[in-house]
DNA sequence: ACCACTTATC
DNA sequence: GATAAGTGGT
């Protein structure tokens, strides 16, 4: 059986709300490690990674391999009714029927109970290969939601251009053009403002910005985001939780011409 | 004549919001005693009782019984034009046909004022019993009003449960269920986060959330909200206003198999 | 109290 | 599909 304690429920409300739109059903797997989940959006041009260590549950409690296939948009109005500050325990059997959400205000005085039914998902299990990758740039969160909701204004596509002195986000649309470039910098004071370049080689790759934009709204879920590039492979934005868990979206490349 | 001063306009807006979905048009009758109202909505599934006792005026005064016929959607229309703090006097002839709405700011600075027009209404007069209710339970209108919402996700029934140790509001619906669970509990620091519960008997209703959702619309006229049930009795679902004045709603159960 | 998002309607 | 209102979060 599974019963994993979150101390805030908020965080798998966060998890959900910002993958909900790539992707409508899938499985979360469950293990002694913790609790995983892998998958594609709907056109194969994005997929999504997250990893909740054991860690970041106490207690965590899992005996068997289970494979929780839910529906998110179902699993969303559940976590809705989470409140702030409350507790979750999620809880399914060794071969379930359903996955059972308990939140508990933090004075127990409330306590609310759902059940969701499970479905049986294909899990076409997704390798991710190890990448080195040529570029990796770590940047508020907030910031780069604010470039990609700037620049999807003006067209559908983002060109990332990365040297050893910033990374330019550039785009050209109908009614005009538009870039944004940070410049690596480092302030002790206000670590969480920092960019920081990790290059092996420069890099220009081109996106699409709807999927970036969807990817900004796990924002809330880190103040820091990190941006991992090579050309021809797909970009990884990677936000990174507590105790090594992470939400990780890929995406790949557009290429020549498309726009 | 009538001549009613009501020191915050914002009273009978939210009393308005709150039940324009309910009720179309209805007679605010007036006489000596105050203003009170009583309709019931289209399917005649719920019924609307307010009264602003004339203590809630300052003056208040009445000569006659009138009647008041008025079309909500523009009582409604003409209230969004009173400000926060606005002092509102509602004037009506004896045999009148329009009623007069006079907004004042608090300093007198602005004075606005507006002319419905009355309409004829038969006024089918509804006795409503009193009741002793097996079970009465109050608590802060705010979670009363969550609570609906977030069942309303999963079901459009929610079942009422209610014992000596607490109450439970649980449905179930097509991607699963759902149930949340009040217990009791006192606490003279922060009495408006309270919940009572008076029962002479446990009881087990059902009733449909989207009039629920509905009455919840008058959550801001009160912290505080009260549920009394009783087997095969309707609901009644009551915001206390100052001065003993009240806005109350009531609610038939659904019986059996009914959704 | 403000801003942003989500949902409902045209 | 776009826009507008209502609701929820910061």
């Amino acid at each position: 059986m599974l019963e994993a304690r979150l101390e805030q429920a908020n965080l798998l409300k966060k998890v959900v709300e910002a993958i909900k739109d790539l992707v409508q059903d899938c499985n979360f797997e469950c293990n002694d490690s913790g609790v995983g989940l892998q998958a594609m959006d709907n056109s194969h041009v994005a997929l999504v990674s997250m990893l909740l260590k054991a860690d970041s549950f106490s207690p965590f409690r899992c005996d068997r391999n289970i494979a929780l296939g839910i529906n998110l948009v179902s699993l969303q109005k559940v976590l809705r009714a989470a409140q702030d500050k409350d507790i979750l325990t999620l809880k399914a059997e060794d071969s379930p029927d359903v996955v059972n959400l308990v939140f508990e205000s933090s004075d127990s005085d409330r306590i609310s109970e759902y059940d969701i039914k499970l479905m049986d998902i294909d899990q076409e299990h997704l390798g991710i290969p190890d990448t080195d990758y040529a570029a990796s740039i770590t940047l508020p969160s907030a910031e780069l939601q604010r470039i990609c909701r700037d620049l999807s204004a003006l067209s559908e596509s983002v060109n990332i251009e990365c040297t050893k002195e910033g990374v330019k986000f550039g785009c050209t649309g109908d009614i005009g053009s538009g870039s944004v470039t940070l410049r690596q910098h480092t302030n002790v004071e206000k670590e969480d403002q920092n960019v920081d370049i990790q290059l092996s080689e420069p890099v220009s790759l081109t996106f699409s910005l709807k999927y970036l934009v969807n990817f900004c709204k796990a924002s809330g879920l880190s103040s820091r985001v990190k941006l991992c590039l090579s050309t021809d492979v797909p970009l990884m934005v990677e936000y990174s939780l507590a105790n090594n868990s992470y939400l990780r979206f890929y995406l790949a490349p557009k290429i020549g011409d498309e726009e």
